[in-house]
DNA sequence: GCAGATTTGTCGTCAAGTCCTACAAATCTC
DNA sequence: GAGATTTGTAGGACTTGACGACAAATCTGC
């Protein structure tokens, strides 16, 4: 392996032919994803969303209780004439996925079963950024334990949200500024600290705007939107895409860096080197500063700031004023580039959504280009941090529903 | 029809289930597109990258011969040991696109075969912003007509590209402010003048520079690459995405305004109603303004820019500078945001490419976060003026490609 | 020039998957 | 309680691709 050089994998999207078997299998994916996305339904109902016909439900449907993914729960409301069907719905310990949240004050993991169920989850507050990479990986491993030794058959994968730069292929963790870490092998350093020694368990790794935006996407305010732009304000600003319900990594998987736009050549600079990025003018530093709170970015000062504002404190009114200002600008680059269904707000962004609100619409109106609808879907996130925990979950969980057979 | 709303069609992913005879359609698809996107190969090549069996690919190709759209021309070259493979190719007659390109300062239509031959093209210089929409539409059916009468079929379908905000599901530009129009149902002005009354043609309309993006992908500098930036300099400037080998035209067509990103608060107003738009400072009007060359933007004046660089005029020198600069940072904010595999330059900026490039890749590597590879690959697309009408082309066979026995 | 190796095309058979039809089961409505 | 309606089940039919055997065509080596 070689860190230093990023080769870009061209993937190479040659869709590749099928066989009757694959066939199968990719029906047996379609009514799982059905279960795990929307919840439980009814046999006919599958059948109408898939467009198969009774019989070819009932022997996938089968197939899936047979796999351990699925389970057939007696009857259905009645909700009109004819013999009610049976209800489906996906079985959580069929596939557990630890999920991971590597956060600048706190780390997080969580078992999450198919259909998004979190069956636990557990949360530590610490200063991450004094932590050693080995550390952190030693903390999660410590916290996972007790959470996985609930489920015989072990997970199918894990999956990690990590604030930096992340390469999709290994899970390397190329540079995540806000924890001090540069050049971390995280993915196989997690897989060996969880794995039985033997057979060390797949690790997925991802930036946490990515995994917030997939979080939402699936469980929260993007449900059932196709293309969405999910902005998160931690200590910087990251953006997490969705293409036709697809998050969107980019070549390498450092796609999403839009704290690093340039907004205004003559503003500050940033800590990536160059400067007037949006995060300058658009983060939580930024905002504090105006708002003249002098203690360093994070919940406490945040909930300063929740109170200033709630007692009318005219200097924190200007603040979020101004920060809105540049949010909407950011956004209205976005939303111009993109043309997203919606925008979703997470992390502080989200938690002040309220305050910044009214300077974020007319900035972004004044910048977005004349598109009636589009343009004014900016939503809070619903899922809060758990967004990154699902989005994680997802990662994993996905390779289930892509092929249910081969995890049996 | 309400073109005033524009209604956002959620495309809902959900995938469907499959039966056999769909499998086969798939099965005819996979190979079509081998053949169409990477030209003819042998049947033993079509089997290795599909990973179909031999006797399945005889039968695949038995049936696409049998449909029209392929032919197995006699032997291969003999490249080795063993009994030469029959050669496949794409039958460019089998399913012809008719594309159409409405430019500011011209008017192109050509007809594309399946393999992206151009079996025939005209282009007709013209001032086409002193137009009506109708006048252009009645120019393209004109022009289109002896084209299309050298093939007794008919074509598929129309395919057109347009510098402005369209509306991807009814072809409906919304705004073209180059051309000066506003609100014209371009495909179904265009389905009627050209279908046969009572057959109006299918019309699928597009942004230029989307259309550039898919055309250089498939025919040119974009080859192979899975996700890719696409940045046209036209008068204004605006992108094409391709997202893991698919166009990326955003919820309702409109992405890729990548011309009105903000770049400089302090900067020029921009005919959009904002102000600092990176158009304003990358765009050809402000080449032009910095070179000191009065013309209206177009050919003339690019040419008489040229001519000055050729000789060393140090104005010009500075404004390809300067402008070169303003591209990068650009370039840069893409870069960050989407970590494209390559940005491919169209339009004005291809062909000052070499003029521009110095300033240009010192000001994206230090916009661009620490992307080894990623960051450096800008490169001038191959195609120039025929990337919109191969994407364009492509727009409309890839629904043959989907499903080639639809298309009998 | 000729025999063997190698690769490919063709044909028949087989397994897998889904659809279709008929019938039984369960519920609602009148 | 009878009819209508919807769903589950079972068997046969159809489509599809895989597999194995054999013939065809080319190259290599003597």
């Amino acid at each position: 392996m070689q860190p230093q050089q990023d080769d870009v994998v061209a993937p190479v999207p040659a869709r590749a032919g099928s066989t009757p078997s694959q066939l199968r299998r990719h029906n047996m994916g379609v009514v799982l994803e059905l279960l795990h996305r929307d919840g439980p339904a009814s046999r006919s109902e599958l059948g109408t969303a898939t467009g198969l016909t009774r019989s070819t439900i009932a022997d996938l449907v089968q197939d899936l209780v047979a796999c351990g993914v699925a389970v057939e729960s007696g009857s259905a409301r009645p909700t009109g004439p004819g013999r009610p069907s049976a209800v489906v719905r996906a079985r959580p310990e069929g596939a557990v996925a630890l999920a991971v949240e590597v956060a600048v004050e706190s780390i997080a993991v969580a078992t999450v079963g198919l259909g998004g169920e979190v069956l636990a989850t557990e949360r530590v507050e610490s200063a991450v950024d004094a932590l050693a990479p080995a550390e952190v990986v030693d903390r999660v491993a410590a916290m996972a334990g007790p959470l996985l030794a609930q489920h015989a058959e072990g997970p199918v994968g894990v999956g990690v949200a990590v604030p930096g730069l992340v390469r999709r292929r290994d899970g390397f963790v190329h540079v995540a500024p806000n924890l001090g870490w540069q050049e971390v092998a995280l993915a196989s350093m997690l897989g060996r600290a969880l794995g039985p020694g033997d057979r060390p368990l797949p690790v997925q790794v991802a930036n946490e705007a990515d995994l917030g935006a997939l979080g939402e996407l699936r469980r929260g305010a993007g449900r059932g939107v196709g293309t969405m732009v999910y902005v998160s304000g931690d200590v910087g600003i990251g953006a997490g895409l969705v293409i036709d319900g697809r998050a969107m990594l980019g070549a390498t998987g450092y796609a999403g860096e839009a704290g690093h736009m340039l907004v205004d050549p003559g503003g500050r600079d940033c800590r990536c080197g160059a400067r007037g990025c949006w995060e300058t003018v658009a983060g939580e530093e930024a905002l504090l500063r105006a708002a003249g709170i002098d203690d360093a970015p994070g919940a406490r000062a945040l909930a300063l700031l929740r109170d200033r504002l709630r007692s009318g404190d005219p200097q924190a009114e200007h603040a979020v004023g101004v920060v809105g200002h540049w949010v909407g600008v950011g956004l209205g680059n976005l939303v111009n580039l993109l043309n997203p269904e919606v925008v979703v707000l997470g992390g502080h962004l989200q938690q002040l959504h309220e305050h910044l609100r009214p300077s974020l619409e007319t900035a972004l109106a004044a910048r977005a280009l004349a598109q009636p609808r589009s343009a004014a879907h900016v939503v809070p996130g619903t899922q809060g941090r758990q967004a990154q925990l699902h989005g994680a979950a997802e990662l994993v969980l996905a390779g289930v529903l892509r092929d249910p057979v081969a995890r049996a």
